[in-house]
DNA sequence: CATACCGCCTGTTAGC
DNA sequence: TGCTAACAGGCGGTAT
């Protein structure tokens, strides 16, 4: 997703919106009004910026509503392409410039992903704004304003398990199923942890290992899984190249080479090493879950 | 209140 | 060869 921030703050940043056509229903289901409002309240808006939080994207536009928010699912894309570029076959919303040069395309497969209008307003810490409708969403590790101490803290203080935790957006943002056990099979920790028997000093490398993760995935041009994945110039990250764990059952673990587990979890999968990554001991009646 | 977990979508692929 | 079922996964909503 940063790495589509960059794209559009280089390629969409300054341009002036002509006209904004919502190809599918379910790319706006978010904008309850319809897509012929949808698209009267964008033709002839200005883009100031591109900004993200976790996993969301948003513009904001001079002249109101304050900003246009995205938010890929897994197979969306958003891509800069000249305007007598094929639609292909899922082509969801066009935005066309005043400037009659390249659009702007959101395209989504799976069509878990959408666009939609919010307002802007400031943070709990009055740092900065955020669309109202995400201010749930935390700030992400690599985010200059990421409370290490506060997660950790916060983390230690629930009751339930660290790939839980690390999936629950409203703590830490931006970590998917991925990263989550990338940075788990880096932190030598199974996703069956729980949260208030890790130490500090664990949680601490944890979140490192995660901006680690993060960092060479940045570095890569993001992760694609199956080539849905791609930046706005339709260039697609190569960062699944050196993944550990994630998709690798029955390889071998780059560190131990004992093969790599494959478990059912939450209707998706879990990939860790069962050698570095060991099976928490059931807590029972003589640990007891309270403690 | 905190935590757990389903269902939304559709194209690809494994398996029969 | 042609079909079915599993799979991918972020997150809002609902159940516990």
């Amino acid at each position: 997703m940063e790495t589509v921030r960059l794209g559009l703050q280089r390629w969409v940043v300054g341009r002036t919106i002509d006209t904004f056509d919502l190809l599918h229903p379910r790319a706006g289901r978010r904008h309850l009004p319809g897509a012929a409002d949808f698209a009267a309240r964008l033709a002839g808006r200005t883009i100031s910026s591109a900004q993200r939080r976790g996993k969301y994207l948003w513009l904001p536009l001079d002249g109101g509503p304050d900003c246009l928010i995205a938010h890929l699912g897994m197979s969306g894309q958003l891509l800069v392409l000249a305007a007598d570029a094929d639609d292909g076959p899922h082509l969801r919303a066009r935005f066309s410039f005043a400037d009659a040069g390249q659009q702007l395309r959101f395209v989504d497969q799976r069509t878990f992903g959408g666009l939609h209008l919010d307002k802007l307003v400031p943070t709990v810490d009055g740092a900065d704004t955020v669309p109202s409708g995400i201010a749930h969403i935390a700030r992400d590790p690599l985010d200059p304003q990421f409370d290490d101490e506060g997660w950790v803290r916060r983390v230690r203080g629930r009751h339930t398990t660290i790939k839980r935790a690390l999936l629950d957006q409203s703590s830490i943002s931006g970590v998917g199923n991925i990263y989550a056990d990338e940075a788990l099979w880096a932190a030598r920790l199974h996703g069956d942890r729980p949260t208030d028997r890790l130490s500090r000093p664990t949680l601490r490398s944890l979140v490192s290992q995660l901006r680690t993760v993060f960092g060479d995935a940045l570095a890569a041009g993001g992760t694609s899984f199956d080539s849905l994945y791609v930046n706005v110039n339709g260039q697609s990250g190569y960062f699944d190249r050196s993944l550990n764990a994630y998709g690798r059952v029955g390889q071998a673990c780059p560190r131990c080479g004992s093969p790599i587990s494959r478990v059912a979890w939450m209707n998706r999968s879990s990939y860790f090493c069962p050698v570095c990554q060991p099976v928490p001991r059931r807590r029972t009646g003589a640990d007891g879950v309270r403690g």
